[in-house]
DNA sequence: AAATTTTAGTGAACAGTGTTTACTTTTTGA
DNA sequence: TCAAAAAGTAAACACTGTTCACTAAAATTT
């Protein structure tokens, strides 16, 4: 929904001040995180009230969540674009999860928020009948139809579910990505270790991975 | 450092009242995490004024990362409890990974509050000297230490790097754990969707990994 | 064009938060 | 017993998200 999709002026003008107060939100969550996102400092850097805000945003809250959706909508975007090439599969594969981590990696508040978001009881919100649509479902979706093909292929074992081994991929991808983001070191204990780059981490966690499907 | 262990009557009472200001802070925190435990509430429920915490712990945090480190050392006993027995090894080795994930799900906030912590810059923390002697840090060595049993006993493959497997292990593990702690229906999306139950998944992705490192 | 309604924006307040400072009371050790 | 040290506190500081009554400016209707 960009301001050009109005069709009265008003609402143009609206949308235009929504998505100023949202890239500047952006930054300051890219550096900062949730935590460090307030309302009061926001107001005060595009020279509106405290409570303009709330003319735009119900909450902090949503504010934020349509931050995440932007940055998983990115992620989506950039996976296909790699997907979507005639490249080996095995190469694809190998360059979509080093993707993932890397985007992650350069946004952590982004990703994690998403998921660290609420671990609260209740509100189930992958339950919710809408998951499919959401950006996290669409990725998800992206992620079992590249095991698929790797079972058609033949690259993956033919007994395998491909839709329970595309939630333990996920999980391990989450799991390694997880780590880099919180980990400035990772997958270094001590900042003078010689051990792996990142980069050659990805691709050995990745071949760990790839060998858990393999025939 | 328990009460009994101190030498003076002084330095008795003084450690009684932070293990009484521990435990009420344990249990807010186990309910609703470290955003949810506020000082002026905990002080209001052991009776004492927020001003007179600040006399026990230097922060909010430093009180935080207490609970944080106790939790890390149940973890790991029962960790080392189920290792140190003299069932066969894949036997333990699955009885290990269901043991971590089953007690961070019961302790949610206590499990992702240490890693979610602060993703921040700077500051690395693993990257601290002392690192093998933090809890984290010793868990990580029981990891290591049993995919090292893995590849002497020849359940892995003899070039398997162990401190590496171990790190990419840890990742998936890792991930595993705050899907789960993080998303209340995983590994379903919809709540009435029927799939594996978590133990059975458990189970699936403990596979998935340790395929990775056979031979 | 004038009157009315709707919308945009605000200042001030409410109810919280972590933390510090100056102060009083209690306990301890010589 | 008396000075010193420790325990505990009330009140303030500087924040936070959010709401409400209100004004000013557009947009609509008459």
């Amino acid at each position: 929904m960009t301001p050009e999709d109005a069709h009265t002026p008003a609402e143009r003008r609206r949308l235009k001040v929504r998505e100023m107060i949202l890239s500047a939100a952006e930054r300051v969550f890219a550096r900062e995180g949730a935590e460090g996102l307030s309302i009061r400092r926001l107001a005060e850097k595009i020279d509106y009230s405290p409570a303009a805000i709330y003319k735009y945003f119900g909450s902090k809250d949503e504010l934020v969540d349509e931050l995440k959706e932007s940055f998983f909508e990115i992620l989506m975007v950039d996976l296909h674009e790699i997907f979507d090439t005639s490249k080996p599969f095995d190469h694809r594969a190998r360059a979509c999860v080093a993707k993932y981590v890397g985007v992650a990696v350069e946004k952590p508040h982004h990703y994690s928020a998403a998921f660290v978001g609420q671990a609260k009881t209740g509100e189930s919100e992958v339950g919710d009948p809408g998951f499919q649509d959401t950006m996290k479902g669409k990725a998800f979706t992206v992620l079992k139809g590249m095991i698929e093909e790797g079972i058609a292929v033949g690259a993956f074992r033919p007994d395998l579910d491909a839709s329970l081994a595309a939630k333990s991929v996920w999980a391990s991808l989450h799991g390694l990505t997880m780590l880099m983001t919180h980990i400035p070191t990772f997958p270094a204990f001590k900042p003078e270790a010689n051990t792996l780059s990142r980069a050659e981490f990805i691709e050995f966690h990745a071949d760990q991975i790839v060998r858990g499907m393999e025939t």
